[in-house]
DNA sequence: GCGACAG
DNA sequence: ATCTTGTCGC
């Protein structure tokens, strides 16, 4: 047996608690479609607009298999540590649009690495029912916890832990390029999500395949929605 | 007032 | 996140 994860009870919205899980609670066989989410952002005439688009690929294959898209007046403001009140209303809306159902999530954003353990992608998790893997592109701090830059070889990493609790990793995805912060959002653990990660990577981007490409749509469905 | 700050 | 040209480096 290998060691028992720590599971949480953590508060996540004003009475809501919710139990985040750092065991799989599924085989890397039954992984079959991993979707990617990204927002992006505009301002018109004071109001705050925003896109969300969710890429779904093959995992196997990495071909892109089905996206969907959401978009209107973003009203939450961006409070550090909060994200996901500000872009869960459009997520769930691009989600609804989906004809098939992914067997996991990749944010743009943390999961367990937060200082609630409540990142986006562990708070979405509970609205989607589907393991759930953060990747955010700069380090949040927690507790004035600086991270260690790990070696410049793809593949390489440092954990970010506090006390005896790994929060999340930081990962270099490829060699001469900036580390990228990996993080379970829930019902999967670190070591998996690293794996699925790289196995995301190709030579285009240090990003996962799925999350690169929401963010590429994202922008797309931006310049169509603004008359610029 | 100053610094911090996923997206 | 977004606003943005040139420019340093391979």
């Amino acid at each position: 047996m290998k060691n028992k994860m720590i599971k949480e009870y953590t508060r996540i919205q004003n009475g809501l608690f919710a139990k985040v899980s750092l065991e799989n609670n599924f085989k890397m066989e039954e992984i079959l479609r991993i979707a990617g989410v990204d927002i992006a952002y505009w301002e018109e005439k004071g109001f705050h607009y925003g896109t969300c688009c969710i890429v779904v690929i093959n995992f196997r294959t990495k071909i892109v298999i089905e996206q969907s898209t959401s978009n209107g007046e973003i009203t939450v403001p961006y409070i550090p540590g909060f994200l996901a009140f500000r872009e869960l209303p459009l997520v769930m809306e691009a989600v609804e649009k989906l004809t098939m159902d992914p067997d996991l999530y990749m944010f743009d954003g943390n999961g367990y690495l937060h200082y609630r353990h409540m990142g986006l992608a562990t708070h979405a998790s509970f609205y989607l029912n589907k393991p759930t893997i953060g990747v955010a592109k700069n380090y949040l701090k927690i507790e004035n916890t600086p991270f260690v830059m790990p070696e410049n070889e793809t593949g390489a990493f440092t954990d970010i832990r506090i006390g005896q609790e790994i929060y999340g990793r930081v990962l270099r995805t490829a060699k001469d390029v900036k580390p990228i912060f990996v993080s379970s959002g829930n019902w999967i653990d670190l070591a998996t999500s690293t794996e699925v990660v790289m196995a995301c990577i190709n030579e285009n981007s240090r990003l996962p395949i799925p999350v690169r490409l929401a963010d590429i749509e994202t922008r797309l469905a931006r310049r169509n929605l603004i008359s610029k």
